[in-house]
DNA sequence: ATCCTCCCCTAC
DNA sequence: TAAGGTAGGGGAGGAT
């Protein structure tokens, strides 16, 4: 979100005319946008339409793109943490995260690691008495706990009072620390936070579009739409005008020509050379993002000084406030807002349009003097101005506590041609804003107080999650129309690697930017910018040349003249510390830095930065368009709003926010060895409360971290590694100010939770009545308690093939799970050697899914994802004799099918038909058979042998394997079987030394026959 | 030499 | 009443 990061990226001078939006003058800017509206607008595919017609073709009619994909719904934590999902262990200490039981005497309960010990260990002496009290307190107050624990009230009296680590209220007192109506403490904050921070959203989806973009390539034989214009558009253009030839679209000195005018062979021969060598790289950013998506919602403030806060400072100009009438009746027309003072201050303005209340008196803050800047399009608005004096609400009215600690800061009036603002929250944050709000000086980050002083006109408007990620999702949409080889940055930005498209298309690489631009702004009504060159760190510095609404293209002889007059702040990896090193040593631009050689730099930033620092300064960049791979690590954190008066609080907080983690890994599809517990702790010698209201504050970063035996993705256990953490950090409640959870060393757990996953377990054809030796039907139960269920009901009752013998009704599956205790399930989870952690599904969507809710659903799963399970582990089975009795089943029968796609049942090759329930499948609409097929198609390409099997020990002899069914495997899973069978030979030969060379024979006789 | 933990920095 | 999250990467220093 490069749009929100600072004045330095105010406006640009002019870089590709037509495409400069005016900053300063709305007339000006109006008219050269009219002029060429009227000479530009074409219809259909062409390259002279460039956003700013697209823009105003579009103006009368903005309407919301289409959403294309999947899920919508942006996600949040609303579901997290509510007093109500409590049962799952998230406030309420129940055996298993108790601190008190998990401290105490089941051995089995707590995964022994190595690392606790030495955590332990090196905190040792302090600890002991946080852990005796942690013992007498582990619950929080009004909630008794069963067995020996000691009520709260008991609890307190036992407290030691020299341990500072449990605050009285006389601590708190002298801690001036206040309950607040909304802070840590409040069974609502974990959702409420989470569902207003812009940071989680982003985070949220930038991993979002990495999952899409990584998706892309797995996809066969995806459609190329945007490409597929491309390809026609150079073969008119070709034979027609070009765009190389379009006066409106002149070329400024310095960028590469379009080479439109050759014909189509030369033009193929051309660009082949151009690209054969060097690749192409180009880097779209949208501009002012936030606030080009909030402005889809208020198309009139377009062209003005707009910038977005938080909710509650955003559109709260009307207080108190002259203005225009129908200026502030639009918004207010438009918006319904969820706050009650909102609400209200809204139908008092309609009430009070006449009424003249003098409100000078409670103005506190500075007036500033007219200024000049709207008079050209806001005229007819100051013309009917009518004389608004709307009395401050009773509602909103602070307390008189509040009032006094903020002192002034408490509202700003700024007087403008379009009236008095007085503004609610001169403390919000400024999110983003608009390029005409930059020439001012407004930057993101600012305090509002801070933004209308430099632009008193500066309007605000409240963020849109929704619209944000909506238009996100459709830019990468539009994007990927074109190419697989997107890199995703965050929501508004990535990298594409163009080469490839451009050999294919014979396109230049400013027709594709244009092309690509118009399509953007065509879909989103929003404007882009792009930076093109030969690598990532090159193309991003040309956006940032680009914008707003431009593009900008480095060529290769260009680059060393482009860097010297780089600032090292825009080179990747420089933030704040690193330039304040550089400083210090006298740089600030790319030109000094190369003074540097490289041994003083490593020496200095290290080994890596310092090699980073001088490759970058000098342009050059190997770094990747696509750099995600797997996930590594899962976290939450929140550093806002923490305030605890007792350490149960704490407990009780990091135990919901354990539940937050848990339900992101399910999520995620991964469980993770690693636990780390972050804490900031308000440092000593500071005033306790900060200037920012709820904010960290100056901190202190503390962190522990432990790894357990095996990947888990399990509440209870992750609830009580953190407890032990807490407790081995030994914080005072009343001075932390941030609490983080990070789960790392992660392993896929399955596929996901998607819902063909389900639909593929419940479709599997129950297991026929195979032989199987004891060991591994004991086994194969014990994979099955591990497992979670993630079913529904119906769905089961439909599709799980009738009169199996496996399948039980869902009744009985509750039953079942009624009965199974959960901490005997955590033992085998994590004890277990064959039981793969794939085989437990991760909850669906943060859980909410899940048709049993309680401790005891990690404790069995239904038939149908027993049956998958058991089709899985019990792979092999398929070759046991006799052969009549043993179709192939899914796993190896599907890695041979790996290359097929399929669509119908009809199309079904026979392993499909062998292994998923015919019947069931005639059933499904096309789109989910076709999805369930290849699902099930990528789930067994990532399946090997040896994981099927389980450990080696559960294989059976040699000689029970079908040959013919053996023969029939592909080579590589004929050679995962052996591989897994020479272990058997080594594994058994160590048990019984005696019978090696015998055993050792034996297998390669039956394997040679 | 390699791994692990803790910590810091960076980008969005 | 403002909503400072999340993931990735790397270095220092200690343990093995």
């Amino acid at each position: 979100m490069k749009e929100c990061c600072s004045d330095k990226e105010a406006p640009q001078p002019q870089q590709y005319h037509s495409k400069t939006v005016s900053l300063s003058n709305d007339q000006e800017g109006s008219s050269a946008k009219d002029s060429e509206r009227g000479s530009n607008s074409k219809e259909g595919l062409t390259f002279s339409s460039s956003p700013e017609t697209a823009r105003d073709r579009n103006k009368q009619d903005i309407s919301r793109p289409t959403n294309l994909w999947k899920s919508a719904k942006p996600r949040s934590f609303q579901e997290s943490s509510s007093p109500s999902s409590t049962s799952q262990g998230g406030s309420i200490p129940r055996e298993g995260s108790n601190p008190s039981s998990q401290s105490g005497s089941s051995p089995d309960g707590v995964p022994s690691c190595k690392s606790s010990e030495s955590t332990q260990r090196r905190s040792s002496p302090e600890c002991s008495s946080f852990i005796d009290s942690s013992q007498k307190c582990c619950s929080i107050p009004g909630q008794s706990q069963a067995g020996s624990n000691p009520t709260f009230s008991q609890k307190e009296s036992n407290l030691n009072s020299s341990d500072g680590n449990f605050t009285k209220s006389s601590d708190v007192e002298s801690h001036k620390i206040k309950r607040h109506s909304w802070q840590a403490n409040d069974p609502t904050f974990l959702s409420a936070f989470y569902s207003r921070s812009t940071y989680h959203h982003l985070s949220t989806w930038r991993m979002e579009h990495k999952k899409f973009v990584n998706g892309l390539q797995k996809v066969e034989e995806r459609k190329f739409p945007g490409k597929q214009k491309l390809h026609v558009l150079m073969e008119s253009c070709c034979t027609e005008a070009g765009v190389g030839k379009d006066t409106k679209h002149p070329v400024p000195s310095g960028y590469s020509l379009p080479t439109t005018n050759l014909v189509v062979q030369e033009r193929g021969i051309n660009c082949k050379k151009m690209f054969e060598e060097k690749s192409v790289i180009m880097h779209i950013d949208m501009d002012c993002f936030f606030v080009a998506v909030s402005l889809l919602e208020y198309p009139e403030l377009r062209g003005e000084a707009v910038a977005v806060t938080g909710h509650s400072a955003a559109m709260r100009t009307p207080v108190k406030v002259d203005m225009p009438d129908n200026f502030d009746r639009a918004h207010l027309e438009k918006k319904s807002w969820n706050c009650p003072t909102a609400k209200s201050i809204k139908s008092k303005s309609r009430k009070e349009t006449t009424q003249q209340t003098s409100l000078t008196g409670d103005v506190t803050g500075r007036i500033v003097s007219n200024t000049t800047e709207q008079q050209g399009s806001n005229e007819h608005r100051a013309s009917s101005r009518q004389s608004v004096n709307v009395e401050r609400n009773k509602g909103c009215e602070e307390p008189a506590s509040n009032q006094e600690k903020k002192g002034n800061m408490d509202s700003v009036t700024v007087e403008t041609p379009a009236g008095n603002w007085l503004l609610f929250n001169p403390l919000a944050e400024i999110a983003s804003c608009s390029y005409e709000a930059r020439a001012f000086g407004v930057a993101k980050g600012m305090l509002l107080s801070k933004g209308l002083e430099l632009c008193p006109h500066l309007k605000t408007v409240p963020y849109d999650f929704e619209s944000y990620h909506r238009v996100s999702r459709i830019l990468y949409e539009t994007v990927a129309s074109f190419t697989n080889e997107i890199g995703a940055i965050s929501c508004d930005d990535m990298f594409v690697d163009v080469t490839k498209t451009l050999r294919d298309t014979t396109a230049s690489p400013l027709e594709f930017a244009q092309l690509v631009q118009d399509e953007i702004f065509s879909k989103t009504q929003c404007t882009a910018s792009i930076g093109i060159a030969s690598n990532t760190l090159l193309a991003k510095l040309c956006t940032k040349k680009a914008k707003p609404n431009g593009i900008y293209q480095l060529e290769e002889d260009k680059v060393d003249e482009f860097m010297q007059t780089v600032p090292v702040k825009e080179l990747p990896g420089v933030g704040n510390a690193t330039n304040q090193k550089l400083k210090n040593l006298g740089i600030t631009t790319c030109s000094e830095l190369q003074q540097m050689s490289l041994s003083a730099l490593q020496s200095r930033f290290g080994k890596k930065q310092g090699q980073d620092l001088f490759e970058n300064c000098r342009g050059e960049s190997d770094q990747p368009i696509r750099i995600e791979k797997e996930q590594k690590v899962v976290s939450s954190t929140v550093n806002f709003g923490i305030r605890f008066f007792e350490k149960a609080e704490t407990e009780k907080f990091v135990s919901d926010l354990a539940e937050v983690v848990v339900k992101k890994l399910k999520r995620t599809g991964v469980a993770g060895r690693t636990i780390t517990v972050k804490l900031k702790i308000r440092k000593t010698n500071l005033p306790t409360e900060n200037q920012t209201f709820l904010g960290h504050g100056f901190c202190d970063n503390r962190c522990r971290s432990n790894t357990l035996k095996q990947e888990t993705d399990d509440l209870s256990i992750i609830q009580k590694e953190c407890q032990k953490l807490l407790l081995v950090m030994k914080p005072c409640a009343t001075d932390i100010r941030g609490v983080g959870i990070q789960i790392s060393r992660l392993k896929k757990v399955s596929k996901s939770s998607h819902a063909s996953k389900s639909l593929k377990d419940m479709m599997v054809k129950k297991e026929p009545n195979v032989t199987k030796s004891p060991e591994l039907v004991k086994k194969r139960s014990e994979v099955t308690k591990s497992s979670k269920l993630n079913v529904t009901k119906t769905l089961q009752d439909t599709l799980v093939k009738k009169g199996s013998e496996v399948t039980k009704t869902p009744v009985l599956v509750k039953k079942s799970l009624e009965f199974t205790e959960p901490s005997k399930v955590v033992t085998k989870t994590t004890e277990a050697r064959s039981v793969p952690f794939m085989d437990s599904e991760p909850a669906s969507d943060m859980g909410e899914q899940d048709s049993v809710k309680s401790p005891n659903k990690y404790s069995n799963k239904s038939a149908a994802t027993e049956s998958a399970a058991v089709t899985r582990k019990g792979g092999l089975t398929a070759f046991l004799k006799p052969a009549s009795m043993c179709k192939p089943k899914l796993d190896v029968s599907l890695k041979s099918s790996s290359k097929r796609r399929v669509l119908s049942t009809g199309d079904l090759p026979s392993e499909y038909r062998s292994s998923l329930d015919p019947d069931v499948l005639k059933e499904l609409p096309p789109d989910i058979l076709k999805e369930v097929l290849e699902e099930e198609r990528s789930t067994a390409g990532k399946t090997t042998a040896v994981e099927t099997l389980g450990h080696v020990d559960d294989l059976p002899s040699f000689q029970e394997i079908d040959q013919a069914s053996f023969q029939a495997l592909p080579t590589e899973i004929q050679g995962e079987l052996l591989s897994a069978y020479r272990r058997k030979v080594s594994h058994m030969s160590e048990k019984t030394p005696e019978k090696k060379s015998q055993r050792s024979g034996d297998f390669r006789k039956s394997f040679e026959t």
